[in-house]
DNA sequence: GGCGTAAACCTAACACTGTTCGGTAAAGGG
DNA sequence: CCCTTTACCGAACAGTGTTAGGTTTACGCC
């Protein structure tokens, strides 16, 4: 099967067919092999598109983070921070796969440089030292990295019997598979709320 | 080389091996062949110590959890996660390459839960309704986290003029990477203080 | 319209990974 | 002194990302 009529590939072709899978069989799920598979194709093929795995994952990293909404400074930092962090959080909840990759590889894409200018200058114009514009930008990123990370409610095994009399205030704890997204969440718009307030405190004692 | 007079291989060597060569070369830079090595033998002798290589990461992740320090809580439930996480976090940044270790393999190792335990029933005992402090616990869990994950200063380039114009926000940007330890530590303490300013206003509005 | 180049796929292979099987020789106990 | 167990080894399997080189087709140009 030489050069076909039609070409079989693209980026966008090959990043959907990438997401679905990673999606579906996680990122261990994901060989080049498997990908091309789905594709049609045999795995040197997909390197006329991209030259190598990590790019392909950076790229899907990419348009996922494509729709994270910095929008929000308008009314105010706090409600600009807000709605960065919970459509950041967003984006990663959708595909928790993938988290992994936003983790470990470089993230001065483009298009994340550019939010966090804006992330930045929002909070230097409403008062903030740069060096504390810095730090609060990476805080929140902290949160939402570590909220989408979710290792935590999915730490626990189901066999409660495990827990009942060994750990008497985890007793509760094998419940926390069931309601797993429920907590994240929750957990996180608390600790985004606690975190908010406590920068509404510290930024009173700047301005004054 | 059949059974030497004195065994060359036991767990703790196994761990320290592993250890050194993850904190230099990276996780990726640990392969059973190349441990083997540096220990002097093959790589198939490991599996008569470590079933897998998965068991072998959890256990040095445990031994690292270890020295997490949960004793904080008797002079109030502040200072006791306050304590809890800055150790937390502390033992993690000791070795940043194994973060994605704890990151992705399961969280419920007897130590770990033990841990869990206590700082869930402290917060208990100090007015905090359950669901609250199992929220609690994994909000600070996600500041450690994606503070150990640290990619946030670690994301930019060194190349300065790439952001002069383009980012007039980040100009100072490039300056990160030099600062990376420090701005990281900087913004935990900051993200922890916030977050749990916030807390204590929460906690007050709920004994009233 | 024919021709040359470039595109888009292919097969085969390399170097590497975690892991298993079966062998071997020495250590240690009865 | 024998016998079992221990602790190592070599060889191999299935899988990985990736590269080299080949083949056929499509496309731009004279």
């Amino acid at each position: 099967m030489p050069r076909p009529r039609v070409p079989l590939l693209d980026r966008p072709r090959i990043r959907a067919a990438a997401l679905t899978m990673i999606d579906s069989a996680g990122l261990p799920g994901l060989s080049m092999r498997a990908l091309a598979a789905e594709l049609g194709v045999r795995a040197p093929s997909l390197y006329s598109h991209y030259q190598t795995k990590d790019e392909l994952l950076g790229d899907l990293a990419e348009e996922i983070m494509a729709g994270v909404d910095v929008s929000g400074f308008g009314s105010g930092w706090v409600d600009g921070v807000r709605t960065w962090a919970r459509s950041y959080r967003g984006a990663l909840a959708v595909h928790p796969n993938l988290v992994p990759v936003f983790a470990s590889g470089p993230a001065d894409r483009p298009g994340a440089l550019e939010r966090a200018d804006t992330v930045h200058g929002a909070l230097v114009a409403a008062g903030w030292p740069p060096r504390q514009a810095t730090m609060i930008g990476a805080s929140a990123k902290y949160l939402v990295l570590g909220a989408a990370m979710h290792s935590f409610s999915r730490g626990f095994e189901d066999d409660a019997r495990v827990y009942a009399d060994r750990y008497p205030h985890l007793s509760q704890a094998h419940r926390l598979r069931e309601h797993a997204d429920e907590i994240d969440a929750e957990s996180f718009e608390l600790a985004l709320d606690a975190f908010l307030r406590g920068l509404v405190a510290l930024h009173a004692g700047i301005s004054a």
